[in-house]
DNA sequence: GCCTTAAACAACCAAGAGGTTGATAAAGCA
DNA sequence: TGCTTTATCAACCTCTTGGTTGTTTAAGGC
């Protein structure tokens, strides 16, 4: 699906900057605002809530209203989706693997070996 | 450390590209060149070259040299380490749940604030 | 030796991202 | 009602990135 990809496309771009990383770093400590997530960085609160934004978007965290304060928080099914889309060619290499060194073993290797593209 | 940060810096980086992302699951049914990586692409092969240079730099790649031929493989080791990062922090908040459910149980903070939009 | 092919290198360009400062909106407190 | 806090929006700047075309190197085929 498209809007799945999209959605990957973006999670990993989020996560593909240190200052995010060590939000949600922050994040898995509890709920935090803005104010308290910029403390540990030498930027402005307006580039942390951007970054937010950022991350809101790829929907790995979400905003909460508390009077004037907005918590935000970490979502963890999102986190979950990225190691399932890592997984599943992580997993296959694996197999890929073994049957390759079984090739490499049985036939003479040093020919055509593998071709195993089946597209 | 700031080596091994640099290094997943640099792998989720990889990852949050959609052409790079195709390359690897294509990669994970076995290795090919960069003009067999090219083809399912409307870009010239000096920009998949490009992509493969920015996955070797994160090492979810390597390369090796046949011939004028230089085949690119998969490294499950790289992604093996970004699950491992990303469930650190999953698993954590998966704890943390449980507790702030806990406190919204018994002290009834901001009860029922979504004034969240699913865009 | 000469020619073809695979791939990288170099220079360049347009678009986007991260950062800033300044102004603005919403919610509470005096 | 003003005043403060929290956080966003807007405009702007700089640097990186993805893409291009053109050139060059490396390895084989003739």
């Amino acid at each position: 699906m498209d809007s799945d990809d999209a959605l990957l496309d973006a999670a990993f771009a989020a996560l593909a900057d240190p200052v995010r990383r060590r939000i949600i770093a922050r994040l898995s400590r509890g709920p935090a605002t803005v104010n308290e997530l910029a403390e540990p960085f030498a930027i402005t609160k307006q580039a942390v809530s951007k970054h937010i934004q950022v991350l809101e978007q790829a929907q790995l965290v979400t905003r909460t209203r508390d009077a004037q304060r907005r918590p935000v928080h970490l979502n963890p099914v999102r986190l979950e989706a990225l190691t399932a889309w890592i997984d599943q060619y992580r997993l296959v290499r694996e197999g890929q693997f073994r049957s390759l060194d079984a090739v490499l073993h049985s036939s003479a290797a040093a020919s055509g070996t593998q071709a195993k593209d089946p597209s």
